[in-house]
DNA sequence: GGACGGTGAAACTTCAGGTTGCCTC
DNA sequence: GAAGTTTCACCGTCC
């Protein structure tokens, strides 16, 4: 089927989502980059501007969406306020780099038809049940080892499968952008006509084969050699390669490594003499502290690296940044923020500064880690800005890390101190229990010390906190003691009253907006 | 003469996604 | 590989 569409803009993807509006169809557009997600929603927002003019109804419910979308964080950040523009036309970008609460609005009004068109990377496409009556594909490939990649078929077929939605539309339609002749039978060739890849187990990634082995093991499932073979063997994995002899060495490998660790025991150790037969037989059976890593569910090789540096934080002089550095360093928290080369000299300063502190040996300069060691070291100073209470935007303007990855890291940085926890309760560590506990509620807040026995009130986040403390409401008791009137001067009626019954007393306030002469309050 | 500013070409930089656990104040 | 950003050489202008 051959459809014109009429050329507005120059630019095919603009066209095609004008036309698609102006059928009162909705439309998804794929791009290759958060960036290009971003820019094409603004080239399309700015090209509306120009062709045509929103009904009276429609500019109030945009504003209405726009004013939400910029308001989610305390403070609108650069990409709030590009959000926010976009969101004014009825067009929206959409990746992992918004906060959930975004996220949230742009689908719930998508759905609802009164968002017209989102601009998305692929998160888009896996998951999320949004259709669309065109998906748009600006570019089929990405960024990867080699420069620009043909991306999977199978991810080309997610994309594709937006397009059309059952119970609105008879049809639906798929639409990738060829920006050159060959490019455009080589798409054809590899996705329209091509099959979608074999989906091969996930288990050969030896971190998913190695936290894989020491749950079962630590369930009892299996207990020697041979059982765990053949567990393997009725794998995914094995049924696909056929190939045992490569399993088998890798599984030989772990089962070495998690002895090593002290995650697992095996009577081998027990008897020195013994034939190869025997060796075999013999029985592995977890550790106590290998029982709790497999329960926590975490890569082995990370709770060792955890654990060792725990260890070596007793002989070390500890800083803000020892812990911080130990959890950006694990694998878990790749892909790491990158150092750039501006601020090569600036992450060697500090960590010239924090050298002594550091729980896990400094790689050699001119060692290929060097660069991943630096990158942690950055990701860790991301850390200690969060929880001294910088906001998002500088956060964003400083390390380049959008809210929603911000979010991202802080949740797996969450879980890694409660892992760490876990472990320092089993290794009898309490002082570090409690510093990590500490750094643990802090960087969920994303706040100071002082700041922490005010955070345990229901509706108090960093930032009222931080005002009730400027304006010497610094504990619990305090809270007690003000007067509810100044309370509700500083976080509002509704909040003043909310924490006041938290603190076990039933207050009643006249609105403060209505007494006159009330003296200015720090903020 | 030199400080300043505008211009454009060259060099450099960056590039998708996001689960596991617990209840502690 | 491509788009966006920074750097830098170059030139003209003004004081």
């Amino acid at each position: 089927m051959h459809e014109t569409i009429a050329s507005e803009t120059g630019d095919q993807t603009i066209d095609l989502v004008l036309d698609t509006i102006n059928k009162l169809k909705q439309a998804i557009v794929f791009a290759n980059t958060k960036r290009s997600a971003e820019k094409t929603a603004e080239d399309i927002a700015k090209a509306i501007g120009k062709q045509r003019s929103l009904s009276e109804k429609e500019t109030k419910e945009y504003e209405e969406l726009s004013e939400k979308a910029l308001n989610t964080l305390s403070t609108p950040t650069k990409q709030c306020k590009r959000l926010a523009f976009c969101l004014k036309k009825g067009i929206a970008f959409h990746h992992a780099g918004l906060v959930h609460k975004q996220k949230e609005i742009i689908e719930d009004s998508f759905r609802k038809g009164l968002i017209k068109t989102i601009c998305a990377t692929p998160t888009l496409s896996f998951g999320l049940d949004l259709p669309a009556y065109r998906a748009i594909m600006k570019d089929l490939r990405r960024f990867g080892h080699r420069g620009l990649d043909w991306i999977p078929t199978l991810e080309y077929l997610q994309m594709a499968g937006r397009a059309g939605r059952p119970k609105y539309d008879i049809t639906g339609q798929a639409i990738a952008i060829a920006s050159t002749e060959p490019i455009k039978d080589e798409i054809y060739e590899r996705y329209v006509k091509g099959e979608p890849e074999e989906v091969y187990s996930k288990l050969a990634v030896e971190p998913v084969l190695r936290t894989y082995l020491l749950s079962l093991i630590a369930a009892g499932f299996v207990k020697d050699k041979k059982q765990i073979i053949d567990f393997f063997s009725k794998t995914f994995w094995a049924f696909q390669y056929k190939d045992m002899t490569k399993l088998t060495s890798i599984i030989e490998k772990m089962l070495k490594l998690l002895k090593d660790y002290r995650f697992i025991t095996s009577t081998e150790e027990e008897n020195e003499f013994q034939s190869a037969a025997d060796m075999f037989n013999h029985e592995y059976k977890a550790t106590p502290i290998g029982k709790r890593v497999a329960e926590l569910y975490i890569d082995p090789y990370t709770a060792n690296h955890i654990i060792q540096a725990l260890k070596a934080s007793e002989k070390k002089e500890i800083s803000e940044l020892s812990f911080l550095q130990m959890i950006a360093s694990t694998l878990e928290m790749r892909p790491l923020l990158r150092v750039r080369k501006k601020e090569y000299e600036d992450i060697e300063e500090a960590l010239v500064k924090y050298s002594d502190s550091m729980l896990q040996e400094e790689p050699s300069m001119y060692d290929e880690e060097y660069v991943e060691f630096l990158n942690s070291v950055k990701t860790a100073l991301f850390f200690k800005d969060w929880i001294n209470e910088i906001d998002e935007e500088a956060i964003l303007e400083k390390y380049s890390i959008r809210p929603g990855e911000t979010r991202i890291k802080l949740n797996l940085a969450d879980w890694l101190f409660y892992c760490s926890t876990e472990f320092a309760r089993m290794i009898k560590k309490k002082d570090i229990l409690k510093e990590l506990t500490k750094l643990r509620l802090r960087l969920k807040h994303g706040a100071k010390e002082e700041l922490l026995p005010l955070l345990k009130l229901k509706g108090i986040g960093r930032v009222r906190a931080r005002k009730l403390f400027s304006n010497r409401i610094k504990t619990i008791r305090d809270v007690k003691r003000s007067d509810p009137l100044k309370l509700s001067q500083i976080v509002g009626k509704k909040t003043a009253i909310k924490i006041k019954e938290q603190v076990g007393q039933k207050v009643e306030i006249a609105s403060p907006l209505k007494r006159k002469g009330q003296k200015g309050l720090k903020v």
